[in-house]
DNA sequence: AAAAAAT
């Protein structure tokens, strides 16, 4: 890696004197005291003057990461309890309707000209704002309010297991460039998180680290700008989560729910508003039993309910870019004390739809700059010319972590290319499903409307089949992505809402109906199958008539994974050869800090048209 | 051109 200082020798010097000496003798000296306190916790009862304890710092015998019994009662019981009195009913409706019209019953689609009222008239949220509950009276939109979250910690901790190929993680190469990066650390307890997080984290069933949170856990631990990049469903995630709390636990948070304003600590924001949700549930897992209350934010929803969340307290603000921008102009929440800033599917937010928010969003008054404040990307694929705008994000000594290769597939999946014409899809289609029997699939097309019309045809094959785009109201996407996650409708059908991100149980199959325009897109979608070690099947009906342009980043992606090329695919890919072409994120390197500066419009490709494997990427074994 | 994301 040409003059990167990576390798063996990687610096580390410095680093890890200055981090056992000052940082960690601190870290660890306050855990202690916080453990001890919270041994004797379930007993104890505070009144607000304790709470101060928790602001302050480790010295009055009570630490930041422990948490008013009290205090946390009315966090996580109480409120939500009323909340739950209040909106009884409405998240049971029975019936719905798409925007473009198709009428929904409990197990799916009706047809079309079916117009199937499932269900009492109780239950339906027509009626219910009939009877004026529900808000608007009008018109067949109901403002959403999402439902409480369950409260009980079986539910909060609920989580799958990882698979047979878990271990396999092990012998994925991993490359980091940039000055003086922290060595990898191999277990959780390396890391020093301390107590409360280390029982967190058993509970949520984590025992082994991934390769791409022994490599992110200690860069952030040790305060440096990180963009990471890991294949999907390697647990990015709890990568940035844990060692964010960490430090907030640490340092002390500043928003208790007694401050009339909230200012969140650490920002995270994420592309869809499922996905955020979900990372929602992550960092609430971690932080339970702390003094870190993270909110999550999204459009869809009542505006009214997403600030009384906030008002309650707000120390890790989970949003979607609109929502978010929306509260800040209200100055519902002050960014004065925002440390950690994330992008989940950085070169998502940074592209051409979200990348002026995110520039709004750093630029807002109050805002630290970004040397003031620690700044995280993470995503499975990051193009180049996407990395070159994320320097405006991230300090000039940012660390880049790449697991694997960059926009790689994970090979846990096994991927299928077939040839199938645009009116032989739907046959197709019906002869996969029923041979996948009831295993759960999603299936990804092109149109939201095209997403109703094949959910609908499914249900009239009497296969119980969902669907999730970004004309549905939100509450029956979340409705859809509840159904498919409980098995209840085995078939999700999708638009490239559901993409990124989305970490599902058992989804066994991922078929392409249609193809994305993008490989990176293609290698978003699959992956939401193969997470975690376990095993998935992706199936793409490539049709000559409009995905020529995809043959050649496919068949490097495919044999980058080791899986079977079809030569028919490989012919294509032959006669709309384009030199220079480089498949989008295809390319291991280019955003270290090194090669950042030198850059010079070229790409590293060689003569097969494809990016150049990273020189001397490093073996994670070597680190060990 | 499409999808997503504020109303």
């Amino acid at each position: 890696m040409g003059g990167l200082g990576v390798g063996k020798g990687f610096g580390n010097k410095g680093f890890s004197n200055k981090f056992e000496e000052s940082e960690n003798i601190g870290f660890l000296k306050g855990y202690q005291d916080g453990n001890d306190a919270e041994a004797s916790g379930p007993s104890r009862r505070g009144g607000r003057g304790s709470f101060r304890g928790c602001r302050g710092g480790f010295g009055i015998g009570r630490s930041n990461n422990e948490c008013d019994q009290d205090e946390r009662a009315q966090r996580t019981g109480g409120l939500f309890g009323s909340r739950r009195t209040a909106v009884s009913g409405t998240g049971n409706g029975d019936t719905y309707r798409s925007r473009s019209g198709s009428a929904r019953g409990r197990g799916g689609y009706k047809g079309l000209n079916e117009e199937v009222i499932a269900g009492s008239g109780k239950n339906s949220w027509k009626s219910e704002a009939e009877r004026g509950e529900g808000g608007d009276i009008q018109g067949p939109k109901v403002t959403y309010i999402p439902p409480p979250p369950p409260e009980d910690e079986d539910s909060i901790f609920s989580h799958y297991q990882t698979g047979i190929n878990f271990d396999k993680y092990d012998t994925i190469l991993v490359e980091v460039s940039g000055h003086d990066a922290p060595p990898a650390i191999l277990t959780f307890e390396e890391a020093n998180l301390g107590q409360t997080l280390n029982n967190n984290i058993a509970k949520a069933g984590y025992t082994k680290l991934t390769p791409v949170q022994k490599y992110s856990i200690p860069v952030t631990l040790a305060g440096r700008d990180l963009m990471a990049c890991a294949q999907t469903g390697s647990g990015k995630t709890a990568a940035f989560l844990l060692p964010i709390l960490a430090h907030m636990m640490r340092d002390g948070i500043t928003s208790s729910r007694f401050k009339e304003l909230q200012e969140p600590e650490c920002i995270i924001v994420a592309p869809t508003r499922e996905l955020i949700n979900q990372i929602y549930l992550e960092a609430r897992k971690f932080s339970y039993g702390t003094c870190v209350r993270a909110v999550v934010i999204y459009g869809g929803t009542q505006l009214g309910h997403s600030i009384r969340q906030i008002v309650q307290g707000c120390n890790i603000l989970c949003a979607t870019p609109g929502r978010l921008m929306d509260i800040i102009g209200k100055e519902k929440i002050g960014l004065k004390q925002v440390k950690y800033l994330v992008l989940d599917e950085a070169d998502r937010m940074l592209d051409m739809g979200f990348g002026p928010e995110m520039k709004k969003l750093i630029s807002c008054p109050g805002m630290p700059t970004k040397e003031q404040r620690q700044t995280l990307l993470f995503s499975a694929t990051f193009p180049e010319e996407i990395q070159r705008l994320a320097a405006e994000f991230l300090k000039s000594n940012y660390l880049f972590v790449a697991v694997g290769q960059v926009g790689g597939a994970c090979r846990d999946v096994q991927q299928t290319i077939l040839q199938v014409g645009q009116y032989s899809k739907r046959e197709k289609l019906v002869e996969i499903l029923q041979n996948i029997g009831d295993e759960r699939t999603m299936v990804f097309v092109e149109t939201k409307k095209k997403a109703d019309f094949i959910a609908t045809f499914l249900c009239q094959e009497k296969v119980s089949t969902t669907s999730i785009h970004g004309d549905r109201e939100q509450r029956e996407r979340e409705q859809a992505l509840g159904d498919f996650r409980c098995g209840k409708c085995p078939v999700l059908v999708a638009t490239s809402v559901a993409a990124r991100g989305l970490d599902i149980e058992n989804v066994q199959h991922v078929i392409n109906f249609d193809l994305p325009s993008t490989i990176d897109e293609y290698v978003h979608r699959i992956g939401r199958t193969g997470r975690c070690g376990n095993t998935g099947r992706a199936i793409s009906f490539f049709d000559p008539e409009s995905d020529n342009h995809l043959a050649q980043p496919l068949v490097k992606v495919l044999s980058d994974a080791q899986q079977d090329v079809p030569s028919w695919l490989e012919e294509i890919a032959f006669s709309t050869y384009v030199p220079g072409f480089s498949g989008s994120t295809r390319g291991t390197v280019f955003a270290s800090v090194d090669t950042r500066k030198n850059y010079k419009g070229k790409s590293t490709l060689n003569t097969a048209g494809f990016s150049s494997q990273a020189p001397n990427p490093v073996d994670e074994e070597s680190w060990d």
